[in-house]
DNA sequence: GTTTTATCTTGACAGTGTCAACATAGCCTT
DNA sequence: AAGGCTATGTTGACACTGTCAAGATAAAAC
């Protein structure tokens, strides 16, 4: 920092590339980040980064990866209040789930998008942290089987898939702007959380 | 085409363009779609294309559209066969929903993409053919509604938007990879449907 | 037959990710 | 302290991309 000028190294691009890229991220979007850019806002030339990450594609899974470990402690605690019914924080999760993806459009497109899956891209590093947040949610799902809360004639991991798959859908849905209208987002997570715990009704 | 080597126009480039590119599209994948190619592919100079779609989105937009009416009509003919149970043909049509999706995995990304969704990029002919295949969804919960298949304390778009996001977050998840395995599809979508006629059960 | 319009052309520009070759800063060993 | 190794930075280059501008020609309209 301070021998900035002196130094011929930059001290900590690694960390400061992803500072800049989850700023860019936030504001203008995952298809208009470059490389370049990143490297200039760094204060570095267009090359620097390869010396700390394989390709792009590595450089946006260790931002998926904060990501991923963000959103694992957010349900972490929302699934560990002790004082509320595991009803209402069945139906906080359903909410703060679609509210996270809604808040945070790109860093969810990132994380959940094809960029850094397909054809085997995601990083070992990726993986470790996205891994455990899958496997959270079949972990929350046998708990509210036991619960009463979710049908219990099925197996755990199909039900958490399929759980998952809805909320992750109806994210999808808003943030790719098939759903302009974002108005109704709350009536929507009532409506999916009433179907799944329909035999409490 | 008789004249190819005599005309100085290509004859009919808009569906040579559009053709080129569904080839190219569940070949290669949507990512690895250029203009440049499918101007080569066809025949033509690099900028040839610009005289039949205002930019890549339109020619994307177009090719969509042929997917979302393909789509429509699969849905209908599967929910209007007369001699099978709504139950049957519940599950069926989850089936061939996912179905559709795994086979088609680079036409459904997209349909359903933000690429061409987004930022009010979708074009007028696109909207004319996906809103009523959206519009579909609808009716049919409705029907399946009235018929005591879906919960009928529920508002029909509301529950339609969450049933159709459930198939829609299956299908990405699988697309994007993050599910790799896909030796259980099935399963997924017996247990999908199970859930929602779970009334039933 | 002339004019207008649709269609296609080449040239150019500003981007992009990534490789190769080279330079230096900082640490590690002797 | 000297020399060498490694991490980290540099410029140059390549092959792409979408898209605009300006010009040419074919086809249709008058």
């Amino acid at each position: 920092m301070a021998n900035a000028v002196q130094s011929y190294h930059h001290g900590d691009l690694r960390s400061a590339l992803i500072e800049a890229a989850t700023a860019r991220l936030s504001e203008h979007g995952v298809d208009s980040l470059s490389l370049r850019k990143l490297a200039e806002d760094a204060g570095v030339s267009r090359t620097a980064p390869y010396h700390h990450f394989k390709d792009k594609s590595a450089l946006l899974s260790a931002i998926a990866a904060k990501g991923f470990s963000d959103w694992h402690t957010a349900a972490k605690r929302i699934f560990e209040q002790e004082d509320k019914t595991p009803q209402v924080r069945f139906r906080e999760f359903v909410h703060e789930y679609i509210g996270y993806a809604a808040d945070n459009p790109e860093m969810y497109e990132l994380m959940f998008g094809r960029t850094i899956w397909q054809n085997q891209a995601a990083t070992n590093d990726l993986k470790n942290v996205a891994f455990p947040c899958f496997q959270f949610q079949v972990t929350m799902t046998r708990y509210w089987q036991e619960k009463g809360l979710l049908p219990n004639n099925q197996d755990a991991l199909r039900l958490a898939q399929v759980t998952w798959g809805t909320l992750h859908g109806i994210a999808r849905l808003l943030i790719d702007g098939i759903y302009a209208d974002s108005s109704h987002i709350k009536e929507m997570c009532d409506c999916a959380a009433d179907l799944f715990m329909q035999k409490q009704a």
